[in-house]
DNA sequence: CCTGCTACCTGATGGC
DNA sequence: TGCCATCAGGTAGCAG
């Protein structure tokens, strides 16, 4: 579940589920889930506190408690899973068959929260504030926050000699962004994934600016409708592919220009853009 | 400090 | 059908 927007969706379906909530019990049935912690810290720090808010930084989701903070991150592929009652929890969960599968589960007074990620890239943690999270205090703007201003960009901007697409996608700076809306908001800037961060003319800068806050609001809307279904383990959001210009269309014509959309890959990710009309 | 590369995992898909 | 390669929406950790 992965970029800024997405999450976003998962924060406001949670909320109302376990906001001002007590967490009875806290089961790790896959420690790699937790690491580098341990299933132990986990369960004593959490258990019995009461969450004092659900919110977000970046693509991470944090359970602010009464005393520290939890955080869940999705990475590619987790997601959160809702049990109406243990009992339910227990015919469902890491059964042999039609088992859904769960990594980490929260139980409160109102039904079970399970954390799932097959993959087992997805973390959950436990902290006794940001501070002491480096992946979360180390965190960039907010791109769906009011401090993501267009000066404020700027200044980034022409703080980095990196290409533009490293830029978008790097946590410390913008937080929120991952590959597709990268790829996205850049087709929608017109600019080229190689343009160097710091070479942007203002013009340019502000229209990046535009389309980053524009894509993540139109990917949230979509998310938003249908709200996710935690009940539903094949439950994923629905009709992303329909807002998307550039992303995946290898070889098909820009919206835009008509010429063939490139693909290329560094470090493993595809990036996609149109060679003719992103300069 | 910054940058770039790899490891971490599993499942789906497509070519042969 | 089976096998193999490739791909997947992310980040931490490390070397240079």
């Amino acid at each position: 579940m992965p970029e800024l927007p997405e999450v976003e969706a998962v924060v406001r379906t949670l909320r109302p589920l376990v906001q001002k909530q007590r967490i009875r019990s806290v089961h790790v049935l896959h420690p790699i889930a937790v690491k580098p912690q341990s299933a132990s810290h986990l369960a004593r720090f959490a258990t019995d506190r009461r969450i004092r808010c659900v919110t977000r930084k970046g693509k991470y989701v944090l359970l602010v408690l009464d005393r520290g903070l939890l955080t869940l991150h999705f990475r590619l592929d987790g997601q959160l899973l809702w049990f109406s009652s243990p009992n339910e929890f227990l015919e469902r969960a890491n059964q042999p068959k039609n088992g859904v599968h769960v990594d980490v589960a929260f139980e409160f007074g109102t039904g079970v929260l399970g954390f799932a990620d097959r993959r087992h890239f997805g973390r959950v943690h436990a902290w006794e504030s940001i501070e002491n999270s480096t992946g979360l205090s180390s965190l960039g703007v907010d791109g769906l926050s009011k401090d993501f201003t267009v000066a404020r960009f700027r200044e980034l901007l022409s703080a980095s000699v990196r290409p533009l697409k490293d830029f978008l996608m790097d946590q410390n700076r913008v937080a929120g962004l991952g590959n597709i809306y990268s790829c996205e908001s850049l087709w929608h800037a017109r600019l080229n994934p190689r343009r160097r961060a710091g070479s942007l003319k203002p013009h340019e800068s502000r229209r990046l600016h535009k389309a980053i806050v524009s894509v993540l609001a139109r990917a949230l809307e979509c998310c938003l409708h249908p709200a996710p279904d935690f009940r539903d383990s094949a439950w994923w959001f629905q009709g992303l592919e329909k807002i998307l210009r550039v992303y995946g269309r290898e070889g098909k014509p820009c919206r835009r220009c008509r010429a063939p959309i490139q693909r290329v890959v560094r470090g493993g990710r595809s990036t996609y853009y149109c060679r003719r009309c992103q300069k």
